[in-house]
DNA sequence: GTCTATATCCAGATAGAC
DNA sequence: GTCTATCTGGATATAGAC
């Protein structure tokens, strides 16, 4: 999940310091408390090419909302691509959205502690959109094949990534203090000795070696 | 908690028409989409009087903030009072918060699906304020008394209520269908599976007179 | 395509009569 | 304490030169 693509050959700079400068600035205040102005400002260039390329601010959030969604959802694919089995897809999407809260806050803070609907209305809710279909396709495996609890897909997605976001949220306002690689083995062993079947759950625990619970 | 004080003799039934005009408004359209005269005009009062009562917007919606937070507190009081131990606090307070999800919508979608640091800066995280201080410590107490694990009592609190306040926000969004008392099983099931201490856990399971785990 | 200068609009806030 | 009429600032958006 490259930053704004700015890893990339980048053809076209411009929309990418516009962007970048949006991001900054709506992450830091709010998207309504942003003016174009600041925005034109921030990223050294004028309201014209603003409105040439994106039509408006509320053009300008849209994009972004595309675009990091687009990050989001190249990181999920390479999570599949590494890992065959659902619950290790799970566990490592989450491992790789702690670390992205360390070393892309301003992507993380924009997906997980802003309220699209507030600023782009008419876009279907986030958890609709592609990346999180997938999240919910891979939960719906599990359970299919045995190793997670549960009926409902989105129950059990939110169990999983609820709590996974809500200290994400914590961190970003500053309130956990170490970054949350510290505390995903507690995450991660909570959620599954809640949700993974027991049989599923015992195999883990001998591959661990550890005490049997009971 | 009483719906905006509406069951109470009301001394100043001036600001409750206010308040619930503009909650109303703020949680359709969102705060910074709904202009002071469009509360001025559903609650049926006139600017002069917002102004006088309020200090204007900003004012209005800090008022709110701080009586819905008041409501809140109430709920927490209340079940403190009514159980003994941590854990049904916990589980109790839950399953009230999930109640009101259906019951007091409005008030639900102000405390759990809106940015607030958008639009009441210099106000105090809304998980610095006393309710949800004292839910913290309630989880404080259970790992005290060796009910819960962990050692961290903000994550174990996130790890509880992240998933609840998920599932909150997927109901009001209308993507779970059924109202989350039918979930409440499920949810504390894989909670206190992952978080309750083993003693705690079988202690619990044999009350519950339910077949053995493992 | 990019820029500056300008137009338009409307929200927030105030003044002052009653 | 409540109202209406009014002011003002600032944000979005446009026009038109380069």
């Amino acid at each position: 999940m490259p930053y704004l693509k700015k890893d990339a050959p980048s053809p076209e700079p411009i929309d990418c310091k516009i962007l970048t400068a949006a991001l900054d600035l709506f992450v830091e205040k709010g998207y309504h408390m942003v003016s174009i102005h600041e925005v034109q400002k921030k990223a050294d260039v004028s309201i014209g090419s603003i409105y040439r390329h994106f039509g408006g601010k509320e053009g300008i959030a849209k994009a972004l909302y595309i675009h990091i969604l687009n990050e989001v959802d190249e990181l999920i694919d390479g999570v599949t691509k590494e890992f065959d089995s659902p619950i290790e897809q799970l566990e490592e999407i989450i491992k790789q959205l702690f670390e992205h809260t360390e070393t892309h806050q301003q992507i993380i803070s924009f997906i997980f502690h802003a309220k699209h609907t507030d600023f782009i209305p008419n876009e279907p809710l986030m958890c609709d959109a592609l990346p999180f279909i997938k999240i919910r396709e891979i939960t719906a495996k599990a359970i299919e094949n045995g190793s997670l609890k549960g009926t409902d897909t989105w129950v059990t997605t939110a169990l999983i990534f609820g709590s996974a976001i809500r200290l994400i949220q914590l961190r970003l306002d500053g309130i956990i203090e170490k970054p949350l690689v510290n505390h995903v083995d507690t995450l991660m062993s909570s959620l599954w000795h809640g949700l993974k079947t027991d049989h599923t759950f015992s195999q883990t625990q001998e591959k661990l070696n550890s005490v049997a619970v009971l």
